[in-house]
DNA sequence: TGTTTTCCAAGTCAGTTGTATGGCAATAAG
DNA sequence: CTTATTGCCATACAACTGACTTGGAAAACA
């Protein structure tokens, strides 16, 4: 054998080049030249590991997922033990908007993908694959803040939980068009979740 | 003078082909022998009326604003006199989900131009000029409903407003990608209302 | 009828795109 | 040493892009 290289670390290498090209320049103005210009290599060497351009995309965006997930499973573990429903969907929520630059440029990226996804119909399978089990989670919160006495029982776990996560990618949205400042958007998920949790 | 020929109504018509390209490919795969094809015109022609991409691109958004803005006034219209505010909020944010075809390619190209936008100054002007017009028409339907009565005085209207506008838009987001259906969209959103609009 | 203005088709051009190809360098196995 | 394999690279190519130029057709006025 050759010479031994990382080939998943390269990839993911890769792969962050062309998000901080499509952050920049959006994801149909990222040519293979310029991800592997960012990426200080050559674009027969990004060929060597991605023999497509669909395929570097498809990779690319299941990195974005991994590691969102990994960000909020992260800021959940700092909290104290055993954390309250509310508390969970609050830091959760707030951790999925684009409050800091590294998620700024995840949710550029997530957006840009959402986009092609829309005429895409292989993407699209990947891009709302995660959404579905964001909803349970949501919901099993609520469900507990009923239990605990904290949600009054009428409210319907599944519709809050489509609900949360909808408001939360609204205001996304808005945050990224910069109609709206992160104070704002952060007080008007901590009055929404006010107004679900009754004491 | 030789022939004469409407131009507003051809500029209309080359957007409205843009809308159809960019609702099946994205706004980036619409190119202008795309779009002169689409209409049924040579490119030459198109560039008689549009001298650059950008001026296209610039006219199509105001032109699909309008139109938006139009089929709700339309909608408004048809409420029985005088509509009360939770009804007009529910008809407006109704006439603002991707129902029919129409609102779909309208809200398809709206999302392309967005993304665009992220990436480019001129655009993210009129692409979030609308916004703030919007959300004070919903302050003030919120407004309305604290005179009479029928919501909690302690709800602030601006960030009532501002809290539909996400929803609605999160919603129309997994509406384009058959996350959720139009029956469950249109029931969160009836049920937040009726959260709000204590009787 | 002639003139002028508007309109439009076709072609050209420089630039960029994703992909394919052929080959070089380094390393490990035989 | 030989040889095969792997990592890597420069180049080439066909297709496509937006912008531009040229030339002429059509229609309203004089």
């Amino acid at each position: 054998m050759p010479k031994r290289v990382d080939h998943e670390e390269r990839r993911r290498a890769i792969a962050e080049a062309l998000w901080r090209i499509a952050c920049a320049r959006g994801l149909d103005g990222a040519s293979l030249r310029d991800v592997a210009a960012e990426a200080g290599i050559s674009l027969g060497q990004l060929q060597h590991y991605f023999s497509s351009r669909d395929e570097l995309l498809v990779f690319a965006l299941k990195h974005l997922g991994g590691l969102a997930e990994e960000r909020i499973r992260r800021r959940l573990m700092g909290l104290s033990a055993p954390p309250s429903p509310r508390d969970v969907l609050r830091e959760t929520v707030t951790e999925m908007l684009p409050l800091d630059e590294e998620s700024r440029t995840g949710n550029l990226v997530q957006i840009a993908y959402f986009v092609r996804a829309l005429h895409d119909e292989r993407l699209r399978g990947h891009a709302k694959e995660g959404v579905p089990a964001l909803r349970a989670f949501f919901a099993d919160q609520v469900r507990a803040g009923i239990a605990r006495g904290e949600v009054e029982p009428t409210r319907v776990p599944d519709a809050e939980a489509m609900l949360l996560i909808a408001l939360t990618d609204g205001l996304t949205t808005y945050l990224l068009l910069e109609v709206c400042t992160p104070e704002e958007a952060k007080g008007l998920l901590e009055g929404h979740l006010e107004r679900l949790f009754t004491p």
